[in-house]
DNA sequence: CAGCATCCTGCGTGATACTG
DNA sequence: CAGTATCACGCAGGATGCTG
């Protein structure tokens, strides 16, 4: 079976964690799912759903769209035009995600969101 | 509706982030899902799968155990014995989170494990 | 507009040693 | 056996400023 030889490295949910390592991998990628979206654009999406405090660093945000590149889920199309025009994109890998995505925003709408949320105000 | 209250905290990915924080707490969840084990045991269980470098250090364990319990996904419970016997099992919460593990781990299978790691190699 | 360069800080994680 | 205590370190991630 190809399971063994897979499950062997380090576990596909150990390469997961790697993959979506970084506060806003996962909804960039979510972000990504209605279709392609500028630089800026992702930035100011991430920005709702914040509690408001801290802005997404120009560096943070650089770093994870590339390693989310690197990672085969998104795609990076420069228009190469002044100014500048850089869209971001989900490869069929990516989209292949999102699913995930919803199941997980399934799960925690239904379990965290506000009983969980004691468990961090106790911290 | 409700969906929009919850959304507006930090969004339910961002809460899912938080609660499977750190190296091993998915892995844990998981290894429950078959039944209670004993700390001992899931200690062991965590190095399978581990590319068998490091250790999983006591303090580090007991830290993802202590946070799940705090999360709700897991129960703790001590015998009250010498030599100590202690032993974790998932909550009704937990279990009900296994399929979204499930179906991580699913799709980490096809996609991940050999062609991203190369993307590990290269670093 | 879409980044990159530099500095700085907190925390997650590993190593080691000790205890009820 | 099932942890806790202490030390140390790398790195994610925020702040600020610059550029093509």
């Amino acid at each position: 079976m190809a399971k063994a030889r897979s499950a062997l490295r380090s576990c596909p949910v150990a390469a997961f964690q790697k993959m979506i390592a970084g506060k806003y991998k996962l909804r960039i990628v979510w972000d990504l799912k209605d279709g392609p979206r500028r630089y800026g654009e992702i930035r100011s999406g991430l920005l709702r759903g914040a509690v408001g405090s801290a802005e997404i660093t120009p560096r943070v945000l650089s770093r994870e769209l590339k390693a989310l590149t690197e990672s085969g889920l998104i795609d990076r199309r420069d228009f190469g035009v002044v100014p500048p025009k850089v869209e971001y994109r989900l490869t069929r890998k990516g989209k292949s995600f999102v699913p995930v995505i919803a199941a997980i925003r399934d799960w925690g709408e239904r379990n965290l969101s506000e009983p969980a949320a004691l468990a961090d105000a106790a911290e």
